[in-house]
DNA sequence: CACTTACGTAAGTATATGCTAATGTATAAG
DNA sequence: CTTATACATTAGCATATACTTACGTAAGTG
């Protein structure tokens, strides 16, 4: 997943991906949608494929391009965890609520107390 | 959006979030996971934390933190948009592809020709 | 065969980034 | 007020990365 998320991080990548999203295109078409030289886009497309997000088609001299979204799942079940956790950790809050308001109703900030005693000094 | 990918391409800064999803915790309680200086985990706190993906607290002298998941809702969106393109473009291709077949069966890697003629040599 | 087209690859460079060590700061305790 | 705690912030450095220029290569064309 790594690859995957490196290869998103930087924004021409991510442009490069919306282009080939829906169809093929040449390396040279692609290139032709920015104002860097073609070496710096064929160096994109060799990060998008090496983190297969793209797949390279040869035809004659030309190389056609394609987004693979299956390159995306991983990334996309590790937010998706993380979008679930959040709904836990607010269940889980509220009943806590609920259980604090129905003892003494009063005293929510003082629940964070006595902790981490034992720290080693370095 | 920009920050937040970049803010989740970094390994350690994921693991800072898998560690703050379901809980509340110190930015000591943190660093004391990782084997490297606290002030590299401040600045992956605050990273996170400009990014929109984590929240900070204060209680006395420490500092809690937590994550804050809608800060991932827009790349969400995005990688969902990037799958449903792939579905459109399936679609697409199986439709042509029934067009195709329907007419004379064969030449169906003879569609890419006659293109990109019109280029100024630099 | 030479020549063109459409690319990739390599080398060099400037900037971004993650780290450490040193220093600064707010809160609590004596 | 002084000291301790739990942090952040700064300066400096080493590595990663996105770019350009120059060169290499495979497929098509005469």
């Amino acid at each position: 997943m790594d690859a995957v998320v490196r290869a998103i991080a930087e924004p021409r990548r991510r442009e490069i991906l919306t282009l080939v999203a829906a169809r093929e295109l040449s390396a040279g078409e692609i290139a032709s949608h920015f104002d860097v030289t073609r070496p710096a886009i064929s160096q994109h497309l060799g990060v998008l494929k090496e983190a297969g997000l793209v797949v390279e088609r040869r035809e004659g001299t030309r190389r056609l391009y394609v987004a693979r979204p299956e390159g995306l799942a991983e990334l996309r079940s590790f937010l998706a965890a993380f979008w679930d956790m959040r709904l836990r950790r607010l269940k889980h809050a509220a009943e806590a609520e609920e259980r604090s308001s129905r003892r003494h109703a009063i005293s929510r900030h003082q629940r964070h107390r006595a902790r981490s005693q034992n720290k080693r000094k370095t």
